[in-house]
DNA sequence: CAGTGTTTTGCAAACATTTTGCAACCATTT
DNA sequence: AAATGGTTGCAAAATGTTTGCAAAACACTG
């Protein structure tokens, strides 16, 4: 199981001819530093401000997309709320438990799904994807609340 | 195990000092309509005009909440996209397949969490709820793509 | 290291979704 | 009939996301 990595990312664009610019890698330098949590399309905007200063929205937004298809990051919302990212951190397949409050994330191994294919397939549907993820708080923000 | 309906939901909202009106009327008939169903809160919204003309956006999206708050309907969104809601169709602790495609619901009655709750303790989170949704396509949808 | 084709960016605007303040309304109670 | 408290439509704003386009930046090539 290999750890990704800012060089892995960068592999993994090139290889799908994207190319690397200051935006992109600020933007990717962001997602690394909040390694392990979900973040906000805007507070991820905000972070690649400071690396590289007039980063527009619309840029973000378009790199977020083209990471997610390529599956270097997660997107998911709490409740129907605005999207939230997060990097994959791995390459094995797992779940998170997720903070409402920071956002901070922890990995979950077990998948709900081995148990369950046989029980499904005889519903009519075709699975392609699934979510399970598990919303609560973490340590610190439980004591806050 | 008793399926709600019409007069289940209303005695529900009267019982929380809610008033049953032509509006909110509609909107649940709406939603009744499309039982085992996710939509979106623009259809609902027209599928309410249809009933009831005139009726707001807004008003659609303060019943939702509404709704939602008293554990009637459930929120959630594909990926991050727009919300979608759907009536909780009994009073069991259930999960859904959702079609990607037409929205269309299957109930999954195992519970991933009924296994999982030691695995996760000791994270220290503390967890409140959690999602568990498979996604795909219905026999029809499925045929179509 | 200039030339080339493609990708990427910033900007501005559009679009989609959701929320809010407010005055008016309605049913029920006093 | 006045008062109460939830509810509505309207208009506007707030929020979140996407798009078209011309200019700039990138990775290659020779």
């Amino acid at each position: 199981m290999r750890v990704i990595d800012k060089s892995i990312i960068e592999e993994k664009l090139k290889a799908n001819n994207y190319k690397m610019t200051p935006q992109r890698r600020a933007i990717i330098e962001a997602l690394l530093e909040h390694r392990g949590r979900f973040i906000a399309a805007g507070e991820i905007h905000l972070k690649t401000l400071s690396r590289h200063r007039g980063t527009d929205f619309s840029t973000v937004y378009r790199n977020l997309e083209i990471l997610e298809k390529m599956g270097i990051i997660h997107k998911t919302s709490i409740r129907g709320g605005a999207a939230i990212y997060e990097l994959v951190c791995d390459y094995s397949h797992h779940h998170h438990i997720i903070c409402k409050e920071c956002g901070k994330t922890a990995i979950i191994n077990a998948c709900p799904m081995e148990h369950l294919i046989e029980n499904i397939e005889d519903k009519g549907f075709t699975v392609t994807d699934h979510k399970f993820e598990l919303y609560g708080y973490c340590s610190k923000c439980y004591k806050k609340c």
